[in-house]
DNA sequence: CGGGCAATGTCCTTGATGGTCATGGTTCAA
DNA sequence: TTGAACCATGACCATCAAGGACATTGCCCG
C-alpha cells in the first residue's frame, strides 16, 4: 500500500494525495473528501521512512535511562513521554541496567535511528562519554549536572545536590546528631550527583567542625536495595555507635533501614535515617521517610523544553537547577 | 555525509563501501580496512531511513507500557531491553500513564515507525483495542492473558492469576481468617489480570463456603499508593472487623498498610495483608510483605522469544503461563 | 480573446541497496 | 599451456515512498 495505490484508487495523482495527507492548500474540497475516504477505507499510512528520507528529518528523541532501581525514574519518564507526545515527537527509550556493558551497543542502535535530540537519565555522565558523544545532536542530562564537563551540546537540569545535602546534614546536626554515617555512591567522582551529595555532607560537617573519618563513616553502595543493605551492615560494623545515616537515595535508605532493623535496632529511636529523592513511596513507609524531594515533574518539563529549544533554535547548552524541598519525616528524631 | 562521500574519500566505489558497511563478502581485507578507517575518521553512519526504505524493513520493536506505578515494570523493561539488545533490535518504549487518554496519539506515532512487533505491558487488553490493533504486526501481552480475546496475532505470557489468588486465599483461610477483604482493580472485566485475581479469591471463598458480601468486602482501586490508601479506608469503614486483606498488587498492599496504620491498627496483629507481584521491595518492608512472586525475568524472556519467533517464523499466537511462587511474609499471621 | 488563478499532473530528487555486466587478475585442473 | 572458474571491483540503473519545483490544464472574468 503506497501513495500511488491511493492515487490510482481515488482517481487522482500522487501529488494531490500527498497534499491532502499533509494538509496543504490548492486541493479542491471534492478531491480532499474523496481521497480521505479512500485513505480511511484502506487504513493507509504514509511510509515514514520515505517521508523522513525526503525531508531529511528523523524520528524523534532518544531517552537513555541507566539504572532501573531509581524509584524516581518512572515518574520522570512518564512525564517526559507525555510532554513529547503533546508536541508530536516520538520517543525512543533505552532502558539500561546500571552496571550494563550494553551502553556501546545501545548507542550504536540509537545512532542508527538518527534522533534529533537525546535525553539522559541517571548514571552521571558516563552514559554520554561511552558512545553517545558520537551522536551530533543536542542533549540534556536529567538529575545531574553537566556543567564544566566540556560537552558543548549537553545541557543539564537537576537539583542542587550539594546544597540539598548540606541542608540535610545541618538538620541532623541541629537535632543533636554528631555520629553521622554516609551511605553513598561516592567514587570521588563529583560529576555524579551521588558524589555531589556526599560532597555537600562533608562540606557541612567540616564547616561545623564535626569530626569525620571517611574510612569508618563513609560507605559506598550502588543503587539497589541489596547493595545498600550490605553497605549498611558494613557501616554498623565499623561504627556501632552511629546515631544517624544519610543515604544518598531513597532506595538506599530503604535498604539501610532493613539492615538496621535486622541488627535489632530501631528507626528512628536508635538510628535516624535520611534519604534523598522524595519518592512517593517514602510517605507510605513506617516510619515515614525523611528525605529531599526532587521536583521530578519540573526536571522532566524543563529538560524537554531545553531540548526542544536547542533542536529548533540552536540554543547553546545551559545548566539549570530545579528547586528541591526538604521533607522532614518520622525516620529522624531529636537526640 | 553520504555513502558517496565515503566512496570518494576512500578511493573505492559505493558498491564496495556498501558491502563493507553491511558485512558482506567479496571485499578484500585491504579495502575493508581502508574504508572502515575513513568511516571511523568521519564518524559516518548510514542513513537508516534510506536503508529501511530500500529494504522495506523497519526499526524494531515497540514496547507499550501503561501505568507507571507498577513496581514490577522497571525490572521487566530492563530485561526486555537487554534481550532485544542481544539480538540487535531497537526498542521503542512508550511509557503511558495508566489513566492517560494518550493511547491513540501514542498508537499513531508508534504506527509511523512501522515496528515489526509489539510488546504490551500493563493495563490489560485495552491498550491493544484502542488504536494499536490497527498495527498489523505480531504482539505479545505481558503479565496478562490474551486467550480468547479474538486477536489472532496477539500472544501472551503471564502468571496464572486465578490459581495464584486461589492459593493466597487458601492460605489465609488455613490460618483461620474468615473476614477477608479484597482490594482490587476489579471491574467485572476478567481479561484484566487484577480482575482474574479477584475471581480467584471469590472461587476459593465460595468453594470453602465462606460468606462474602462483595458490596462490603470488595473495593476497587487503581494502581497507585494514594488510590489504594483511600480504598483501604473505605474498606475499614465498611467492615471494621476484618482480619485480613488481599491486595491485588504490592503497590496496593503498601498503600493499604499505611491506611491501616493511620487508623491505629497494627499489621499483622490486627489486620493481615497479602500483596501480589513480588517486587524486591517487599522483602525490605517491615513487616516483610507476604505476596505472590511473579517471575518477571521469565515473563520478559519468554515474551521476547515468542515475539521474535512470530516475527521470523510467522508462528501463530500462543498463550503461556509462567510459574509463580507464593512468598509467605510477616505481614500475615495466624488467628 | 487573453490574463489570472486554482487544481492537478510530470518529473526529478532524497540515500542506500542490489542486480547486471564488464574488467583485470589469480588459481586450478585438464 | 590453456581454458574455466572465481574474485574484487566499479559503473550504471532500477527501486523504494514520498515531497517539491515546475508545467499544464481548465475555467472565469474583464
Amino acid at each position: 500500500m503506497t501513495i500511488k495505490d491511493i492515487a490510482r484508487e481515488s482517481g487522482y495523482g500522487v501529488t494531490t494525495v500527498s497534499r491532502v495527507l499533509n494538509n496543504q492548500p490548492n486541493v479542491s474540497e471534492e478531491a480532499r473528501e474523496k481521497i480521505l475516504e479512500v485513505v480511511r477505507r484502506t487504513g493507509f499510512r504514509l511510509n515514514s521512512n520515505a517521508k523522513r528520507l525526503k525531508q531529511q528529518t528523523s524520528s524523534g528523541i532518544a531517552v537513555v535511562v541507566k539504572g532501573t532501581n531509581n524509584m524516581l525514574f518512572p515518574s520522570i519518564l512518564q512525564r517526559v513521554q507525555s510532554r513529547l507526545l503533546d508536541t508530536g515527537w516520538a520517543c525512543l527509550i533505552n532502558y539500561l541496567d546500571e552496571s550494563a556493558d550494553e551502553v556501546e551497543e545501545a548507542a550504536r542502535i540509537c545512532a542508527e535511528t538518527h534522533p534529533l535530540g537525546l535525553l539522559f537519565l541517571g548514571g552521571g555522565i558516563e552514559n554520554f562519554r561511552r558512545g553517545f558523544s558520537a551522536i551530533p545532536v543536542p542533549g540534556v542530562l536529567m538529575t545531574a549536572s553537566a556543567r564544566g564537563l566540556g560537552f558543548d551540546s549537553l545541557s543539564s537540569v537537576c537539583t542542587d545536590d550539594v546544597y540539598a545535602a548540606e541542608c540535610v546534614i545541618e538538620h541532623l546536626l541541629d537535632l543533636g546528631h554528631t555520629r553521622i554515617a554516609i551511605l553513598s555512591g561516592w567514587t570521588g567522582d563529583e560529576s555524579n550527583p551521588v558524589g555531589l551529595r556526599c560532597r555537600g555532607c562533608l562540606n557541612t560537617l567540616e564547616r561545623r567542625g564535626v569530626p569525620f573519618d571517611a574510612r569508618r563513616q563513609l560507605v559506598t553502595s550502588r543503587f539497589s536495595l541489596a547493595d545498600s543493605y550490605e553497605a549498611m551492615c558494613r557501616l554498623l560494623d565499623a561504627m556501632p555507635d552511629l546515631t544517624a545515616v544519610f543515604a544518598a537515595a531513597d532506595v538506599m535508605a530503604i535498604g539501610a533501614i532493613r539492615a538496621i532493623r535486622d541488627r535489632g535496632l530501631r528507626v528512628p529511636e536508635d538510628v535516624s535515617v535520611v534519604g534523598f529523592d522524595g519518592v512517593e513511596l517514602g510517605a507510605y513507609l513506617t516510619p515515614k521517610l525523611c528525605t529531599v524531594r526532587q521536583d521530578s515533574e519540573g526536571i522532566a518539563d524543563r529538560s524537554v523544553e531545553l531540548l526542544l529549544d536547542a533542536i529548533h533554535g540552536g540554543a547553546g547548552a545551559s545548566h539549570e537547577l530545579v528547586p528541591f524541598r526538604f521533607t522532614p519525616g518520622e525516620s529522624v528524631r531529636q537526640i
